[in-house]
DNA sequence: TCGATTTTGTTCTCGCGTTCACAAACTCAT
DNA sequence: ATGAGTTTGTGAACGCGAGAACAAAATCGA
């Protein structure tokens, strides 16, 4: 049997057991979506070059990307949407439940409580837990505002792996720290800090204003150039400057 | 002139020229943040360990991405937290004050206009936009929120630069070709879907499920080595599994 | 059945980014 | 002034990911 299998030049279990590249991973979401618009349109069978650039990539990088996982085309006609679609889906793990906690109830905790995007991709979010008692009770997206005291009671009863920290940086650590002796295993951080957490904990950060930032950067080379290209304008019409 | 700039080995002009590596640019904003904690603390003076520790990259990456802005440490000593701050600060562009947008003043829209990380560098919200008549005229964050309809208004009265999609997927294509073609050169979206623009014109995208997503897929493979171990636990005690 | 056509899956090459390791440069004590 | 100790800045090696290019496999018409 061990010996049949070898005999094959690349199964998809060597890929899974090698497992996937990083880069691969963080577009298979993205794939993901691309499939799950082109199954509302009825769409029953895309090529490669069709779903990269409703994917926004490269048909090259996608194959790839999809080789990854297995074999799920077909050649000369494509890949059948909903089959690739499962199979993109339990590869990831959403073909299963992930419950949720939401720490930090402020603005972007409230928004993330009400975030579709999660719920439609096997995210449950079971609790809310905010320390400020005047908020303790409140409804948010359904749920009540809970203690932050009920963290670890929480954690346990739903056996929940992934916790979501939404306060202020100063609190992150704490929450962090908490969240993990708990018994949680993926951490996503809004909060501006960084998180240092026991290896075999996964912790992902989103900073909204990196990103505002870097296209900052971006915008002022922009600026640069259009003076440089002004200046030359005037150097050219004059001795060349000094 | 050219001849003694170019016996040196290599100039900050050169550098500045040749322009930074994208992946040193997305980590300046996290270098700035954990020299601002420093300068918090008092702190005058950090070497390439202590900041990167603090930033959550290890020391020669630190090095090497500074060293792209220039030469701004001392041997034997280390960096000047406010000097390499403010040099940070200037090469990113946050030393200038750039108006935003915000288009779709939903949950997000709404932390997002609050988000004082925006404020505190260098952004400044001009505007906030939205479809929806019944929620013109509201107050969000000391912004009245305004008609759609005035986009255009808003982008040439203050020379907007940076546009920011916090709306459903379904409107978010819309709503770009309008701010490109009002004068936005570069845009952040947080809509689930990919934006097609012209050239010259920078997209980034912040999804909130794609970061969770990831997060599953590492949870899954978790659950599948403890399985996996059980399993040759068993196999251990037993006849070699068929 | 066979050839033409399409499209996948994979190999190969190239470039970028990360990391190591060390020389250069600075401080400080003597 | 000099040597010991630090710490930066960078050249070089390495590994991963992107993209091009092609062989393999499927469909379809004759």
């Amino acid at each position: 049997m061990t010996a049949a299998r070898s005999r094959r030049t690349s199964s998809r279990d060597d890929r899974l057991e090698r497992g996937i590249p990083e880069a691969t991973i963080a577009r298979l979401p993205v794939y993901l979506r691309a499939l799950t618009a082109l199954s509302e349109r009825s769409v029953t069978t895309a090529s490669s070059e069709e779903l990269a650039s409703a994917a926004g990539v490269n048909s090259a990088k996608l194959r790839k990307d999809l080789s990854y996982l297995g074999s799920y085309g077909t050649r000369g006609v494509g890949y059948d949407v909903d089959y690739l679609r499962y199979q993109i889906a339990r590869e990831i793990g959403l073909t299963q439940d992930w419950p949720v906690v939401i720490v930090g109830i402020g603005n972007l905790g409230h928004a993330l409580a009400g975030y579709s995007g999660f719920v439609s991709r096997g995210f449950r979010v079971v609790a809310l837990l905010d320390v400020d008692p005047a908020r303790v009770g409140e409804e948010v997206a359904g749920l009540p505002i809970r203690s932050y005291d009920q963290l670890e009671e929480v954690v346990a009863a739903h056996r929940v792996a992934i916790g979501v920290i939404a306060t202020p940086a100063s609190a992150a650590q704490d929450v962090c720290d908490r969240l993990v002796a708990a018994g949680v295993t993926s951490v996503l951080n809004f909060a501006p800090s960084v998180l240092s957490v026991p290896a075999g904990v996964d912790v992902r950060k989103v900073d909204l204003s990196i990103e505002m930032q870097i296209l900052a950067y971006h915008e002022q080379r922009k600026l640069l150039a259009a003076d440089e290209a002004l200046a030359a304008q005037f150097a050219g019409s004059n001795v060349e400057s000094a």
